[in-house]
Formats: C-alpha cells, sequence, structure tokens
DNA sequence: ATATTCCCCTGGAAGC
DNA sequence: TGCTTCCAGGGGAATA
C-alpha cells in the first residue's frame, strides 16, 4: 500500500491530532508483525510520556516520543494508522492500540502484518539495523537531484526500475511511483542504471520529486484501502498514467501499456514513449 | 554486484 | 455457491 506519499499524508494527518498527547498505555494484541514487537520494550519507552513530533524517513513514520524515545512504524503493505475513540470495538487485525489522554486510541491495523513497530533511543537511530542502510531521501532538495541521482547510478548494472525501487540506493519510491516516474521522463525500466546520460538523470530526478509532490497534494493514491490517519482516501489513483493499465491506450501516444516483471514485481510502461 | 526466487501474511478478484 | 488460482502498495534473506 504505502510508498512515501501515502507514509507522508498518514504523517500529515496526525500532525495535529498526536503533537502533546500523552501515550497512557499501550496495548499489544498481535505482536507477530515483520518483526516481532518488543512489548516491553515499547511499553517502558512510551507509556506516561508525551508525543512530541512526527518524522518521517524513507516508508517509516518516526514517532518522538519525551526522553529521546522513538517508535518507528512502518506499513507494510496493508499497514493503517487511524485515530479514533476509545470506546470503538476492536476490527480484525487491529494489532497494536496506543492509548492516549484524551479518550482517543492510536491504532496500528495491518491484515497482512508485513508492517513493523519498533521503538529504541534517538541515539540509535542512524545506526538502527532498518534504518541505517536506507538511500537517498527524494524529496531532500540537499540531497537528491540530477547531481545526486547522477552520482549514485555511475557504475550500477542494474536496470532503473529496480534501482528507483532499492532502498539503499533512494527511498519512499515503490512500485507504483517508480512506473509513474519512469513514465513521466520517458525511460524504458530496462535502462541499465549506470547508463543514463546526465541529462536523463536530470529528467529521472524530476520525475521522482514532481511525482511524489504531486501524490502528496492529493494525499496519496488509494488503490484498494490505503487511508490517512482520519480514515479520507487518497485521489492520486485517478493520475496514474501507466500503473495497472496493461492494455490500456498510452495518454501521449495512444499506444498500448505494457507490463512486465523486475525482480517479481509487476512493471507497467509505454513501449512507445519510454526508451 | 546483481538477478531471481521465495518468504513473511490476508483477502479480493477472476476463472471455472 | 463454491473452489482454485493469481495478484497485491514492502522488503529481507537465501540462492545462483
Amino acid at each position: 500500500m504505502p510508498e512515501l506519499p501515502e507514509v507522508e499524508t498518514v504523517r500529515r494527518s496526525l500532525l495535529p491530532h498526536l503533537v502533546g498527547q500523552r501515550i497512557v498505555n499501550v496495548h499489544v494484541r498481535q505482536p507477530k508483525l515483520r518483526w516481532p514487537v518488543s512489548t516491553e520494550a515499547l511499553k517502558s519507552g512510551v507509556e506516561n510520556r508525551r508525543i512530541l513530533d512526527i518524522r518521517r524517513r524513507a516508508k517509516y513514520l518516526l514517532l518522538d516520543v519525551e526522553d529521546n524515545v522513538v517508535v518507528a512504524i512502518h506499513l507494510g503493505m496493508s499497514g493503517r494508522l487511524s485515530l479514533v475513540q476509545k470506546d470503538r470495538t476492536f476490527a480484525k487485525h487491529d494489532h497494536v492500540i496506543f492509548h492516549l489522554d484524551n479518550q482517543m486510541q492510536l491504532r496500528f491495523h495491518d491484515p497482512r502484518r508485513f508492517g513493523s513497530i519498533d521503538s529504541f533511543f534517538r541515539q540509535q537511530e542512524v545506526v538502527h539495523p532498518r534504518l541505517a542502510h536506507l538511500g537517498l531521501e527524494p524529496l531532500d532538495p540537499h540531497a537528491f537531484g540530477e547531481d545526486a541521482l547522477y552520482t549514485q547510478t555511475r557504475g550500477k548494472k542494474k536496470p532503473i526500475k529496480n534501482f528507483l525501487m532499492d532502498a539503499t540506493e533512494l527511498v519512499g519510491v515503490g512500485n507504483i511511483y517508480a512506473c509513474e516516474a519512469l513514465y513521466a521522463a520517458q525511460i524504458h525500466p530496462n535502462t541499465v542504471s549506470g547508463r543514463l546520460s546526465r541529462a536523463r538523470c536530470g529528467r529521472l530526478a524530476e520525475a521522482v520529486v514532481s511525482t511524489l509532490s504531486q501524490a502528496i497534494e492529493q494525499g496519496g493514491t488509494t488503490l484498494r484501502d490505503f487511508a490517512d490517519g482520519e480514515g479520507n482516501s487518497g485521489y492520486f489513483a485517478v493520475r496514474l498514467q501507466v500503473y495497472g493499465r496493461t492494455g490500456r491506450a498510452c495518454g501521449v501516444c495512444q499506444g498500448l501499456i505494457r507490463r512486465v516483471v523486475h525482480a517479481g514485481r509487476s512493471t507497467f510502461y509505454c513501449p512507445k514513449c519510454q526508451h
């Protein structure tokens, strides 16, 4: 489900509701997520402490809690965070419940359980095994752009589609936005990364940034079940040019959108427009 | 270094 | 109404 724009949408929707709230209790109903939730560490880290800020790194939401505690939440494929009244009955797959002191609850819901929740001290953030290896942050203008993409791709033989989706190279870009950005930049997904000219790196970097930014403006892409912290769907799905559009006409050339597979993931592209 | 495949899971859609 | 098969927004690990 969630790629960078969706995670960022969730972050923005939760921010005004959560900052300043005190977490009075955490209830782990199902600890078996992508990695086992350490209930003890989570409870001792956050209970009776206030949420100070919510940041995002890659596809992780980072809750800054008092006393330098960080809670890193990854939504995986089907994860959802929602703010609900405390008397709302639990739904199937409501795995972790943060009880707040304003009678609301932040609930982590995740049918497929590919998501994760970790807690640690802020100091450990840069060396944490799940965060340390992360690549360029595409919406940080100091980190990402033509120069960074050009430099980062030199010597890399993997197809550019795989590069875009490799979180050790560039973070936040998943299957939807990798396809869409390549289409916008008119670059064929099989192109050897290291062979991209500087100019094409410039176009691609621009396409990545604009695609992600526009998706955030639209509140993300809701294909099936994505919703922000308040339950709102995103509206970028209507703007998708290639993702999920196998056999349909390209908006530019009227040629047919093709589906191929890269690293086990569907890739959608226009064979006529993308070279 | 990179490519492929499988795995962790549930559930929805399509095919028969 | 089933039942089976395929597919899914992520990502890590094992294997070639």
